[in-house]
DNA sequence: GCCAGATATACTCGTTTAGAGCATATCTGG
DNA sequence: CCAGATATGCTCTAAACGAGTATATCTGGC
């Protein structure tokens, strides 16, 4: 083995110790806030928790629930999540995963001041609705409303031929601004590869990249707010989805392309989920998440076939039709094979 | 569409404003550190920067080059991660991409005092190891001094069968303590699950899990220096791989699962390579990532058919036999299908 | 009570993809 | 010039996948 190639693989201790140093004295002192993107599924709608506020009063808009973390206080983040969770909503989250920490500001509140800065680390938790029963603050509230160029349940949603493709065919022309920023993507190749345009596929899990080339673009509410230069000329139409708060909107992007991409690989769905579910009910759940239509009888051959689901022994009567089997999930099979989830593929493109 | 199923969607206006004025006023300072884990594959070695400290010299261990966030100097996390690696070790960070976020801490170096907290943000970034010329600190170094069990490219790794599978059986035996901590999965599941035992499948991805599994049993350095009870055990056994200073080894075992995962669906291992490579020294740089062997003819097979590479013209003479084809990353595939990468498979379970 | 409609479930068929092996091409070194 | 080594091309087989057809069992209207 060749783990000597480098000269200086040994440095000079004072050296290693001045990094220390530089840990110990120089860091800024910042506040830690965690974001939830509390997710479940509600009538075969996708929902998030979001504490609402009326969008046509000034300047108001939703947030998703959030909180301080405290050191002191919790000995892990999500334990502090999930401590703080309970207080403000009453909801006791199940499975929770870290998303991403975001520390970009757009612009400081105001130019002089060196604002006191706030890291934000994003967490997905998956939930079942109807556990809301103790809610105490907030309401479920469709992951639509905030991204409806998300919703391919119906087809391709028009919002993205009659008012994105336009804006951004438009910002794809305008030339870059000179200030030497390296694109690795030229600007019409980047949005026709997040929006599907021109034949280029749609790729549901794309969620965030989507976000974030609307930002850049100016075409949506929170590029205005952070001031970019480029979001003014657009005020005369409609918004691109309900705006929020600082950047939560960004976070609850992460959190559904997150969720996309795990409900593939993992078996996240069943978190979603009553105890007892009809296979039906499992797909149409999925399909709340990803989006279009899956083929119904391969669905279930999967299902079964991979060893997520037992049957309970009982039916479903009152579906309309021939009593479908309830079954529940197979917790064992996270202690089989590695990885199993529910691995539906690309639907045929419908562009 | 049924949002409004909670009767508490729309919160007073007091209780939003309650925690937003939360946010503002309570929040901890904390310091943000930076961690990369800069990955890259040397002589068919994944080696990844560290700043050698002896490991005889008393406490001393390896670190991962790290350094504080400044929000005043630096408008991003990753553009502060970017400027201090190029002033440190003089590299300049091509690939990079956001890990994980750590912020449990096993326990405080000084029991009374409240001692500044620190937040550690790991970060991945893949790089071509001839680069290193510029180097002014730090070296190359396998991964798998930190992680010996996780290299299995000459089969399965001794180190499972006579140390960890004896020390974990043992542990597993041990009865939970009866805090009440809920333990989702058994002691004994676990382990056979993370290390592959009884015939259980190994997954070359959970190397966080593993990691995390020998600190809970006390088996690693990291357990006995945090005080956890269990590592005193041991101590006359061999150490199972190298320490690193506090969790920048839960940092490196997140970065190695990340790129064996992320090498499967995305096309990363070009960062690993130079310009021009053969079909095999490609498919050695992705055995040296994952471990076990791939079946050449069917890697190409797959890489060409992925569209991934396209040839140069020229020929690759001196390999001891007939001249390889040089290729090169076709970075055109970015633009076009979502998310290829090179998809292996799992060999044949050599347990 | 029976039939139309709706839904659930079971089975089949052809295509694609993946794993594995064989065959051939072209170099180096003796 | 041949043995050995490596690169490259092709074939075979089994499993996985997408899509369609057939059958079972309910509800509701007449």
């Amino acid at each position: 083995m060749n783990m000597e190639l480098s000269g200086r693989a040994k440095p000079s201790p004072d050296k290693s110790q001045r990094i220390m140093a530089r840990e110990k004295t120089e860091h800024d002192s910042v506040g830690i806030g965690l974001n939830a993107a509390i997710v479940a599924v509600l009538d075969n709608e996708p929902v998030a928790l979001v504490v609402r506020r009326d969008a046509d009063s000034a300047g108001a808009t939703d947030v998703l629930p959030f909180g301080p973390f405290s050191p002191r206080e919790h000995r892990t983040l999500e334990g502090g999540l999930r401590a703080w969770v309970r207080d403000q909503t009453g909801l006791d989250l199940g499975y929770a995963e870290q998303l991403y920490t975001f520390a970009d500001r757009g612009r400081l509140p105001d130019p002089g001041e060196v604002a006191p800065h706030v890291v934000s680390i994003g967490y997905l938790a998956l939930t079942e609705a109807n556990k809301d029963h103790g809610l105490t603050q907030g309401g479920w509230r469709s992951w639509y409303h905030y991204f409806p160029w998300e919703d391919w349940r119906r087809g391709r949603p028009d919002i993205i031929a009659n008012e994105i493709e336009p804006r951004l065919k438009q910002w794809a022309e305008r030339p870059v601004a000179a200030t030497g920023a390296q694109q690795l993507i030229a600007k019409p190749d980047r949005a026709r590869m997040c929006f599907g345009l021109d034949g280029s596929a749609w790729d549901e899990e794309k969620v965030l990249e989507r976000y974030e080339l609307l930002y850049e673009a100016g075409l949506i509410e929170e590029a205005r707010r952070d001031g970019r230069s480029a979001a003014q000329a657009w005020t005369d139409r409609p918004k691109l989805g309900l705006a929020m708060q600082s950047d939560h909107r960004r976070i609850l992007a992460t959190a559904i392309g997150r969720t996309r991409a795990k409900i593939k690989y993992r078996p996240v769905v069943f978190e979603l989920m009553p105890p007892d579910f009809t296979l039906y009910e499992l797909q149409k759940t999925v399909e709340a998440i990803l989006g279009p239509h899956l083929h119904k009888q391969n669905f279930r051959r999967l299902v079964e076939g991979a060893g997520l689901v037992e049957p309970t022994g009982d039916v479903k009567t009152r579906t309309g039709g021939r009593p479908a089997k309830l079954f529940r999930f197979r917790r064992e099979v996270l202690l089989e094979r590695p990885a199993p989830g529910v691995r539906v593929s690309a639907p045929p493109s419908r562009n």
